[in-house]
DNA sequence: TGCTAAATTTCGCCG
DNA sequence: CGGCGAAGTTTAGCA
């Protein structure tokens, strides 16, 4: 991610015409190449941008651009759409790049935050002697929901879902061969939770010998009673 | 504009619940003390965020807190609906702030921004021997639309609206009073030219010596014949 | 992959 | 200021 704080003027022609007079403004560009032009007020939504697929390409002001004060022009352009977005940068008062890597993406939720929170609290819900080792348990490709242990104290696995779709196995398969290869944790088995489970999931996940388990979100609050928050 | 690139995890509770696994992230702080969280992809919405009005209040991580890492808390909370944002800060790579002003705002268009370009490519539409002086004539207040010469090589300037309402008056309003001040513009007549012009904003417009033109998009556009571009 | 409907929607217009 | 509807909508779920 590029972060570049400027004076600067803005032309969009695409599904609509719009135009940002010079002011300064924070240009957010991405890895993907999309950019983000923000103020300083309003909400989430940009004053402009574009949106990926696009391609950023740096291009000489021309001499009547220069003689307005123009030091250097960003064109981006959309792949398919032929939108086009031009940054008229007048001044430069910051420019800073940054590795951020790809995000592990937002847990959502009226219900799988708070689901996990209660399978936590009520880790026996998977098995007889089960105990929590800790929620969001970090592997290098990522957490683990849950990771408990079972009445011998071999270690679990625990991939939470709303609904359970196939991903969500795949997902879970990749966590076990990497935390198998742990030998502190490993042996470690998969359970896969959620309150609805595809067939095609269940099938695929019992083939790999990962247990699924139908959790009920209301009798789950029901003994949690409501009283807690997650803070 | 505050902007901060950390590893963080993120936990949301107000409309739903939300969590954001830790990962490296802009947090970009607005000055009304509004908050977005974004990644390095993703379209323009914010993984997490909070509207304002809203205050951004900086706590001291508990002792379980700093253990897991944590080395700074935002806690950010809604005027009204007590929406909660808590961004748990492990690691700061990159701080700063950034003075940005007050955004002069979009200049949004289907239609005005098309408008102001074939209004300028044809502005004889405001009278015989009009010709144009530039579009977007900067004044201390901001920029004019359009300021032309009429036949005689009087001053006009011109205040362009989709919808012509009380509003756009009183701005041209403001801009003929400004700028009959200068010496080298004045006199300077004002024309309000929209495509749609209220009554209200007609009366008050020619009460004050401004003359109304009704625009024809389509004609417009249909003579401008589609070829050309805002470049 | 294409559609359908919700969104922590946001935004603008109209009363 | 509240309601209604569109958005360069975006996003998620489902066939």
């Amino acid at each position: 991610m590029r972060l570049v704080i400027a004076n600067c003027s803005i032309d969009y022609a695409g599904r609509l015409s719009a135009h940002l007079p010079l002011a300064r403004r924070l240009l957010m560009v991405k890895n993907d190449g999309s950019l983000l032009v923000h103020s300083d007020g309003g909400s989430y939504k940009p004053l402009n941008w574009m949106s990926p697929p696009c391609t950023l390409a740096v291009a000489e002001p021309d001499e009547r651009q220069r003689e307005a004060g123009v030091v250097e022009l960003w064109k981006v352009t959309h792949q398919k759409t032929a939108d086009m977005l031009i940054v008229s940068i007048h001044d430069i008062e910051h420019d800073s790049r940054h590795e951020l890597g790809v995000d592990p993406g937002l847990q959502k939720d009226g219900v799988e935050a708070h689901l996990q929170k209660l399978l936590a609290e009520q880790i026996e819900r998977l098995g007889e002697g089960y105990s929590l080792v800790r929620r969001e348990y970090m592997t290098a490709i990522g957490p683990v929901d849950i990771l408990a242990r079972d009445g011998s104290g071999a270690s679990v696995a625990v991939e939470l879902k709303r609904r359970g779709d196939i991903d969500g196995v795949e997902q879970l398969t990749r966590y076990l061969e990497l935390m198998n290869r742990d030998p502190l944790l490993a042996p470690v088995t998969g359970v896969f939770a959620a309150q609805e489970i595809k067939p095609q999931a269940r099938t695929l996940a019992e083939d790999r010998g990962i247990r699924c388990v139908l959790l009920d979100y209301d009798e789950m609050r029901g003994i949690d009673d409501g009283h807690s928050r997650l803070f």
